[in-house]
DNA sequence: GTCTATAACCAGATAGAC
DNA sequence: GTCTATCTGGTTATAGAC
């Protein structure tokens, strides 16, 4: 049972991993640009030279955080976007699958993806230098304007599809913040069944 | 027709409405930590000097673009707020009043609730030097949170307002980026609908 | 009101000893 | 791997002329 979002108990984590776990925590809570590598150095118990033996920048270190979903969690989105390819009327069951699999992911990598929500911007800005961060966000980024105003598929599944894009993740990072580590009983269902009634499909029998 | 979230044409905008024009856009864009006086004072075509004269700070600057909406923001979740003290099933109806009420400041000040959605840990800063903010937001927050994990409330409950809250944002917010000023035919029916649905609340006659 | 010039600071990042 | 020491650069913010 190998741990994907964090490391095993703090005092036998390597240094890495423990940099990585106040990154995560100390980012989330403060914000990316607010919090200096003099903080983060300061709650491992070690200098901010250490860090740079361990990463080569700020910008590095926020990035290995995010890589663990990266590639992973757009698989979603993907899906999405192979759905807009098509005009006309969506087909909603494909856009419930879709949601599903985001939804997944957003509950195994809850705090990747808090830290995520709470520094888009400082994500975002990632590509600035690494080309290969720019090209996936932009793509995906692009992908989803264009969806969002295809005039060819009716307004109200492009809006229903967003909302529901919202209450999947609100829902998911929302109600469990402050809680441990294990999803609540019964979270996912009732976001499935909420996607249900967005996308006004009825139970499956 | 008075003009709340933006100045009329920014020819005969005085500079103060020119500045706030120009700092919520690069603000949203690339974020608050990441952007510079000097590149807001630029893009006006002014010095740095000159916005010391009308916004004392930085802070300041940013906490003059959400003024426009804060205290009023706040009411679809302080009547969130009073159904949480009532232990027990939610007057979903009561809910669902609440969350048009949000969704109506949303679409009627979207740029405004883009930039806090991008900026969020920026403006939450805010209160470290703002004593008025500080209470607010963080007496929001504990509400919110105290909500979320209040164990009488059934948990489908409490995950359905949270997605519906997230629908909200998401569809008003996701669905008009880069539209113009006025709120697309149709929007805000179809995502009252959506909240609806996710609150199971059939159709008035 | 807006400018030039500058102060004061602190961040990210590097060099090199151990 | 981690440290001490330092560099470099940009940022917020201020002083004072116009």
């Amino acid at each position: 049972m190998t741990e994907i979002d964090e490391a095993g108990h703090p005092d036998t984590a390597s240094t890495r991993d423990r940099i990585m776990e106040a990154a995560i925590d100390l980012f989330t809570e403060q914000g990316f640009d607010k919090t200096s590598l003099r903080e983060v150095a300061e709650r491992v118990g070690v200098t901010k030279a250490a860090l740079y033996y361990h990463f080569r920048s700020k910008e590095e270190l926020l990035a290995s955080l995010i890589e663990r979903v990266h590639g992973i969690g757009n698989h979603g989105l993907d899906l999405l976007q192979a759905l807009h390819g098509q005009d006309g009327p969506l087909d909603r069951e494909a856009v419930l699958a879709a949601l599903v699999v985001l939804l997944d992911q957003v509950l195994s990598h809850r705090r990747t993806f808090a830290l995520m929500e709470r520094n888009r911007t400082a994500i975002e800005a990632l590509g600035d230098h690494d080309p290969e961060h720019q090209k996936e966000h932009q793509h995906l980024e692009e992908q989803w304007v264009e969806f969002v105003g295809n005039e060819h598929i009716p307004f109200p599944d492009r809006v229903r599809i967003s909302a529901a894009l919202g209450a999947v993740m609100a829902g998911a990072i929302g109600t469990t913040r402050g809680m441990g580590r294990e999803t609540p009983t019964g979270l996912r269902d009732e976001l499935v069944a909420v996607v249900r009634d967005i996308l006004h499909l009825s139970e499956p029998e």
